[in-house]
DNA sequence: CTGAAAGCGCTTACAG
DNA sequence: CTGAAAGCGCTTACAG
């Protein structure tokens, strides 16, 4: 029945008596050849209208375009591949985010991949094996991909970079600082987003503040945790040491982070957690101590997952757009342009907000 | 610095004096020729050899195993595909299941890929969109895919499964019954596990439950929450149809459906919702009204997400093995035998377990 | 057990 | 603007 389709379609005035007699069988089985045959060009002006050059006839470029059209023709992705000795596969590659992180970023690159004839192949890895880069190089190199996209952690490692840039695999990498050149890099200012958590809770009127942070090897930790200090800073509130927790950015580091910081005297009313995992950890401790939120304790976390919403009170947090970075990454592996032009001087940048919920309140003193 | 470490590793002892005077250049680039040529015999054995073919004598293949170790040699898999007329791509077709499930499912299934030469290419879709199933199957022949997981809720679309065997891409699909021949199905035992949570209320005492399903056009409500409803049945307990409420498996949907329980007088001592999300929706409602779990309210979730752990108290729950299913799917996507042996007669199953944590207690009066 | 020839469906030089 | 030849790295028949 998809016959008929394309049939109608080309049942035109009597023109051109040269194409398909009945050749239009098997659907997605047409090859370059057919189209060059049934259109009576050579095989190289077909290739040439597959990859858009501009050196081809108008008009011819129509009539090789209507047959492939009108037959749903697809050129295969594995001979392509195979002559032009690369893929038409974009790796991502992490190490053991949120759920939610890896699938959200997946989505965004799908989104740029859409209709484009390249897909998305998944490489979860552990960094903390010393062989991990072997493994991602082999990935690139015998998949021949045409890029990878890089998240935090991985993303935050030099030596990985410098491998895939040895065997010349394309990479874009999603940070919190620029870490490479322009072309290659996605920034989030999460330094600044932290300021802005700062400046929210100092705003508030709250001066007892706690700060759970990632794991100090995380790049963002630095970014998030430091740019919350530097905000509070910057208004004249300086924090204590003692009321800052290295967590690891899960939940169980999280509830261990709030029994610390609500064990202390005077007990903070502010906890600002630097992702919503460990700020529902947040969540347990306080409500195990009989703490309420937010009447005794504000609470602030960043990500926006889905979580944020879903806990009770709803959860005041840094809104991170990991679907829009993860389509940028993706666009710029896709564009044709990987040379870096000067002109393209500043990487790409994307700054969170902060979303208010119903987890933070004006302090009860 | 990378360069030292390939060049010690082939800096061997004089050994080997037939093989590579310099050939050995750069790791990853040899080809089938190459091998051929080193080692003395034809691309025909080398292949055969590839492709573990027995007709190649055992000194021969050692020969050539040798050599390919030594130079690292893989063979190119878009090459192979070509040749083959498929790829060595496993696609994972899914429908907006909870990110928890689709990254164990991805983590499942890259368990049983890993050093395979396999690859896992994500397809998430909307099968709500009356085209998807074009998508998919467009994805599944340009790509020439070796096989597709196809996990709830596209799993149970028929329609699907014949336009996959339409185009002859094998496919495993994972559902809550046997919906298919048995070399094409991991079945979960819902139905049991969901007549599992039923015994276990009933013998802590509660006689008044309510019940949140999923969405009726999923199998694995009918599933779930029909094994509830007959393991209830089974020890004299019947349900009214006014505690049963239809969610949608999202956490809106579960604090929708407490909300409409807790109003029922008499109000249910527990509610079984048929995921943890939905379950989590249910902690939200039961503390909005003031309500202790489990002193006033037992809850007893579905899956075993991490949310499950999370939640405070932890939520008594039955444990979904997703990612087992992702892995033994995808195993059966590469074994060799594609042909239905009647040996096989039953498929594959497996029983999801309940967990009993802090949610779950014996009813007040 | 082994190999020479042809082919998978595209593209790259190289000519015109 | 267009094409004939050779090749990408493998495998399938077909012989022996």
């Amino acid at each position: 029945m998809t016959a008929s389709t394309p049939r109608s379609r080309h049942s035109r005035t009597a023109a051109t008596p040269t194409t398909a007699p009945e050749d239009v069988v098997l659907p997605g089985k047409a090859t370059i050849n057919d189209i060059a045959r049934l259109t009576g060009v050579s095989k190289k002006t077909v290739s040439r209208v597959i990859n858009n050059s501009p050196l081809v006839h108008p008009e011819t470029r129509e009539k090789v375009l209507a047959l492939m059209k009108q037959l749903g023709y697809v050129p295969d992705p594995q001979a392509r591949g195979l002559a032009f000795r690369r893929s038409f596969l974009i790796g991502l590659v992490y190490d053991n985010p949120t759920a939610q992180f890896i699938v959200n970023m997946q989505y965004g690159a799908l989104d740029a991949l859409r209709d484009s004839g390249y897909e998305l192949v998944v490489h979860p890895c552990d960094s903390s094996k010393d062989d991990y880069i072997d493994g991602v190089r082999r990935f690139a190199q015998q998949q021949k991909l045409h890029g990878v996209i890089l998240i935090p952690r991985v993303s935050e490692d030099e030596q990985l970079a410098t491998a895939l840039r040895e065997i010349g695999v394309r990479y874009v990498r999603i940070a919190s600082i620029p870490l490479d050149e322009a072309a290659s890099m996605v920034v989030t200012h999460d330094r600044q987003a932290g300021s802005e958590a700062a400046n929210y809770l100092e705003s508030l009127g709250h001066r007892n503040i706690g700060l759970i942070t990632g794991p100090r090897r995380y790049r963002s930790t630095i970014e998030r945790g430091g740019g919350f200090l530097s905000g509070l800073d910057a208004r004249g509130i300086e924090l204590s040491p003692d009321y800052i927790y290295e967590g690891g950015y899960t939940f169980d580091s999280g509830v261990a982070g709030a029994e610390y910081l609500l064990a202390k005297s005077p007990r903070p009313t502010a906890i600002f957690a630097c992702n919503d995992e460990m700020a529902a950890g947040v969540y347990k401790a306080a409500m195990r101590r009989g703490l309420s939120i937010p009447g005794d304790l504000s609470v602030v976390g960043y990500d926006d997952s889905p979580l944020a919403s879903q806990l009770w009170p709803a959860l005041t947090t840094i809104h991170s757009p990991i679907r829009d970075l993860g389509h940028m990454a993706a666009q710029m592996l896709l564009s044709d342009d990987p040379s870096p032009t000067g002109a393209v001087a500043s990487p790409r940048t994307v700054t969170p907000r902060l979303v208010v919920r119903d987890s933070s309140q004006r302090p009860k003193g």
